[in-house]
DNA sequence: GCCGTTTTCGGCCCGACTGTTTTCAGTCG
């Protein structure tokens, strides 16, 4: 049973919340929280690390100890550490920390004296009454965990980043309705471009910040008022989820979207720095002893510290302070790079417009270019192309390029990989078309060894262009499917091939730390919306986010190429 | 348990809100 980064990271987060709960030197719980972070966003296996002799005390907050315990799972895949803590208390205890409300400090008390280790039992002493006697607790917090309990099961957990993004709109429209407010802002991980948001960070400037938490609280889609103070207040909408909104003044603005920004640990790094320098950073700025010396932007904040300023989507401490300091940071791209969309659909297949319908659209979201990649036949519930129909969608297209002005459309298929690395359509069909990309579409449990041999055969073929959404994986159904993603660049890169960065949000594959390894291989990235109707061209957006959270720049991505030289690199 | 341009020992980010308390611990972000 190889051991993955992941399982690694998740025996580091079971121990430190296993010893958070034992009352261990909070410290010493960070460095375990640290060093699963560390290793769950690394672009390469631990497993493969060692297996090259390469250090892992090398990485951040790795040091001799946490290396050794690594080493340790990868060998015999098993944790002593977190067995011998599982000697004394109950795994399912960390699954108790999940609840709002209860930290290690309440869950041990209710371990010791209720004997309480999972859901059920916690439940069952909430209905009993029970909870409210232990010291600590009271009647109030006992029914909060009851309700919690009950929330948890209907509701989902994390938000996707386009579902948030409607939540967000309507309610920072709302809240700058508010008399004597002036900006208001969505921080968090949603500015940050997550591919999921637990919650919404609203940051608000205001000259009285009791009026706004008045409106905030009366928002007609508040279903609970869980926190309202004088500067901050959380609710949580009837969709379930929650939103926190801050009042700052206006010369603390940039302190406070710093801070509210995050990430966490992107956050404790930059204070750190602040802290060697003597400053103090909180969300009112940044201070020298009493005196204010930032804050009004972010990126005095930034400098006030000696980095340059950091966009949001890099700041999850993985490397981009160091990048900071030394004015490396990379010119990510921004929507307005892209100049074409390299994937949709039409009503030929499973799309829900007219050929004409999606060209007159990619222009009017500022397109210059639209390859049209119907589904291919295998995939028969959504009506895929055969050899003739694909060849009469061609012409359709020859004649609508002759006929449209100011968007040119590309003859391409999303030919599906067959589970031999075959292509469902033959070469010959394929050789017309100025694109061809390849789509794995089932047999998802293929072992990681044929999975990566069913992708790399069918890269072989001479008229493969681009690998679709290469993981596979949707938010939040379906995980990715076993595949070794070093292996599948750097074939892209032998072949010539590109990869797909698919911005649908269920997709959003590549996923960031991809994104680093093609563009470490010189892989080039093509955002496609994979639209299946006109106004799917919107999503490009987050697209093009999860690129930039992946140190992306307009070099690193296809379809920011002028038409002329993406065709000379297509019929490479 | 990690880490070092003040340190190989002694630090380790910082503030708001709630509930259970009579001055603050626990939790959260």
């Amino acid at each position: 049973m190889p051991i993955h980064n992941s399982d690694v990271a998740d025996a580091f987060e079971e121990i430190a919340d296993l010893l958070e709960i034992e009352g261990a030197n909070p410290f010493r719980v960070r460095a375990y929280r640290n060093a699963a972070r560390t290793v769950r966003s690394l672009a390469v296996e631990v497993s493969q690390m060692l297996g090259r002799g390469e250090k892992l005390t090398d990485l951040p907050g790795i040091g001799e100890d946490l290396a050794g315990k690594i080493k340790e799972m990868v060998d015999t895949g098993k944790s002593p550490m977190l067995d011998k803590l599982h000697k004394t208390l109950p795994p399912a205890l960390s699954e108790l920390l999940k609840i709002p409300g209860l930290g290690p400090k309440r869950v041990g008390v209710l371990y010791h004296e209720l004997d309480i280790e999972t859901l059920d039992q916690l439940h069952r002493a909430a209905v009993d009454g029970r909870i409210r006697k232990l010291p600590g607790f009271g009647a109030k917090t006992e029914s909060r965990i009851l309700e919690q309990i009950t929330a948890r099961a209907a509701k989902p957990e994390r938000f996707k980043l386009a579902v948030a993004a409607q939540y967000a709109d309507s309610l920072v429209k709302y809240l700058k309705a508010t008399p004597g407010v002036d900006r208001v802002v969505v921080a968090g991980s949603f500015r940050r471009a997550s591919e999921t948001v637990g919650d919404l960070d609203i940051l608000v400037t205001a000259k009285r910040s009791g009026k706004v938490m008045d409106r905030f609280a009366a928002y007609d889609e508040v279903a609970e008022v869980v926190a309202k103070g004088p500067t901050r207040s959380t609710v949580v909408l009837r969709s379930g989820l929650q939103v926190d909104v801050r009042v700052v003044p206006e010369e603390s603005f940039g302190a406070a979207l710093y801070y509210f920004t995050g990430s966490k640990a992107h956050n404790i790094a930059v204070r750190r720095i602040g802290q060697k320098r003597g400053l103090k950073i909180n969300e009112y700025g940044v201070f020298r002893g009493k005196k204010r010396i930032a804050g009004e932007t972010e990126e005095s904040v930034y400098s006030a510290v000696g980095l340059s300023y950091i966009p949001p989507e890099l700041r999850e401490d993985r490397g981009e302070i160091d990048q900071a300091r030394a004015g490396r940071l990379p010119r990510l791209v921004e929507l307005g790079d892209l100049r074409g969309d390299l994937h949709a659909h039409t009503k030929a297949t499973d799309g829900h417009n007219t050929l004409r319908e999606m060209a007159e659209a990619a222009r009017a979201a500022g397109l210059e270019y639209l390859a049209v990649t119907e589904h291919s036949k295998r995939l028969t519930v959504a009506h895929g192309l055969d050899a003739a129909r694909l060849a009469r969608q061609c012409d359709e297209i020859y004649r609508l390029n002759g006929e449209l002005r100011g968007i040119t459309l590309l003859k391409g298929i999303e030919v599906d990989i067959l589970e031999d690395g075959r292509l469902d359509l033959p070469d010959k069909a394929l050789s017309k078309l100025d694109l061809v990309i390849g789509a794995v579409h089932s047999a998802f449990k293929l072992s990681r060894e044929k999975q990566t041999e069913r992708i790399l055969r069918a890269m072989d073929r001479p008229h493969f262009t681009m690998l679709a959404h290469p993981s596979g994986r949707l938010i939040p159904t379906r995980e990715p499917y076993d595949v070794d993603m070093g292996r599948v660049v750097r074939a892209a890169k032998d072949r010539g091939c590109f990869l797909e960065l698919n911005a649908h949000p269920e997709r959003l594959d590549l996923v960031a730390t991809h994104c680093q390894m093609a563009k470490g291989e010189g892989v080039l990235v093509s955002v496609n919306s994979d639209a299946h109707s006109a106004q799917d061209y919107a999503n490009l957006r987050f697209g093009v986010g999860q690129a930039r959270r992946g140190w992306l720049e307009a070099k690193h991505i296809l379809n920011t190429l002028p038409l002329k030289t993406l065709l000379e690199r297509l019929a490479r």
